[in-house]
Formats: C-alpha cells, sequence, structure tokens
DNA sequence: TGCTGATATGCAGGCGGATCGATGCTCCTG
DNA sequence: CAGGAGCATCGATCCGCCTGCATATCAGCA
C-alpha cells in the first residue's frame, strides 16, 4: 500500500457508500479498507487529537512522543502512515516537520460510512 | 479483544470525539480503533455492504461465500468478529443465521469521526 | 434414532504491522 | 566549517490476524 491518499480521492470522486444501495466492488472495499487501518491504530488516533487540539492546529514530532510515551522512530512512522493515507499534511519549516490534519479527508470517510438514509441528493458539506 | 460492542456503547453515552477539543485519552482510543479495526478490512467491508443491500437487509452465511470468495469458516469467523463489535446483529432462524446490520452502530463511528465544527454542543464530559 | 445440511470452532501456516535501537540526512548555529 | 538538533530510514524482533482445512455442534427430517 503506498500511496492511499489518491485512494481516498478517488473514491470521493465516484463517491461510493459501502452502505448504499448496491454491494460495493472488492477494489473500492480494499481502498476504503486502506485508510481505516490507517485510522484503526490507537497510537494514531491520539495523534491525530493530540494534532488537532495544539496550539495552532499543528504539531511537530519532538511534540508528540512524551505524550504518547512511544520512541521518536516510531512516531514518524505513524505520522508517515496518517500522511500517505491523506489525513494529514506535512509541512517542514526549519529543522522542525509541522503536521496538521486535511479536514476533508476525514469528513469524507465519516461521508462514506453514513447510512444512505443521511446522504440526502449527493455532495453534501 | 473480547466485546467490542460495548466498548462502542460505552464510546456513545460520554459521546467522546476524537477530533473535538480535548486530545482523546488512552483507553477511548484503544475502544475507537478496536471497532474501526473491525471495519478496516475489505472482506467485512464488502459483508456489510452484501448484507445491507440483501433483499431484507438480511442475510445468511451461505448467501455471503459465494460472493466473496471465501471459505465459509472464513466468512463465519469475519461475521463473528463484526457482531462482536456491535456493529451486526445474528438471529438464528432453523438452521440458517441471518445478519443485519445495526444501523445506529455506524452512525455512531461516522458521528465521532466527523470534525468539531459540526458538533455544534461541546459536551465537556 | 440416525442422517444430512448449515454454522461455528480449533488448529496451524503465513504475512503484515507495531515497536525500538542504530544510523543517515538536513538544516540551523556558533 | 564543525557541531548539534530534529526527523526519516533501516534492520530486526515480536505479535496479531487473515485464511483454509478439519472437526464439532445444532436443527430438521426420514
Amino acid at each position: 500500500m503506498e500511496n492511499v491518499g489518491t485512494a481516498l480521492a478517488e473514491m470521493t470522486m465516484p463517491q461510493i457508500s459501502p452502505l448504499a444501495g448496491e454491494p460495493i466492488e472488492r477494489a473500492d472495499a480494499e481502498r476504503l479498507a486502506g485508510v481505516l487501518k490507517a485510522l484503526a491504530d490507537p497510537a494514531r488516533l491520539r495523534l491525530l487529537s493530540l494534532i488537532q487540539s495544539a496550539p495552532e492546529g499543528e504539531a511537530c514530532v519532538c511534540d508528540l512522543t512524551a505524550p504518547l510515551g512511544l520512541s521518536q522512530p516510531t512516531v514518524s512512522h505513524h505520522l508517515r502512515i496518517l500522511t500517505e493515507a491523506g489525513l494529514l499534511e506535512r509541512e517542514k519549516r526549519g529543522v522542525w516537520a509541522y503536521y496538521r490534519l486535511v479536514p476533508s479527508a476525514i469528513a469524507t470517510i465519516a461521508d462514506l460510512l453514513t447510512p444512505p438514509r443521511k446522504r440526502a441528493t449527493k455532495k453534501a458539506r
């Protein structure tokens, strides 16, 4: 799984809804599962939460290792996975790498999981 | 991970939002990750989709093995995981076991993932 | 009661992933 | 330019999980 971020974009376009009327295809299921796999980890959920609640909505690696209780390589690893999933964006300023979350990405996932009833016509939001 | 279904219920009550104002705790992150792990599998996503799109919104194991291309024990295994996660409910009628999905469960997850903007009320917990 | 069909469970192989220590790379600073 | 700090990558280890085969369990039926 190299670049799931594009996979998320591809799912957003045709507006695939796993819980809509028709069964999803194997490829779509694998794409969505890939993004969900990135979310389905306690450390990564806490990372997203920590970054979102940071002062400017952004945080660098050195700010995240301590609260998580994980080593710096491990934190970098998780941030990499979240970034490749399209959930985080990375901006390097000087020696620091600042991460902030991509709001539309998570909103898209929430949308995909929302039962069809609530998804009125098409592109909500 | 024995009973994630109750975990989802516990998360629903205090209305934990991983992307709300405050960072989530380790235990909450693990509970949510547990439910997301149940979702983060192509076979299980397709199972949910197949069951939802079935005639009466329900399906038995024998109807699901063929479309998935997986063995019957494997399908039973996945259905078990989804059921323990609180995403499916099982009803045994005669020799068959009918599965249907719990709408509120997935709606809850989608809600938890929805960015804080849309969730006006700030439950201080 | 004995048989058959539908499901569930046990067991084992194999793969992917989470983690850490060591190391390399880049940029700032003196 | 040399040293140091912040991060990413590499290699290795350990654990969990997906899968199938074999088997057990249960309900209906002759």
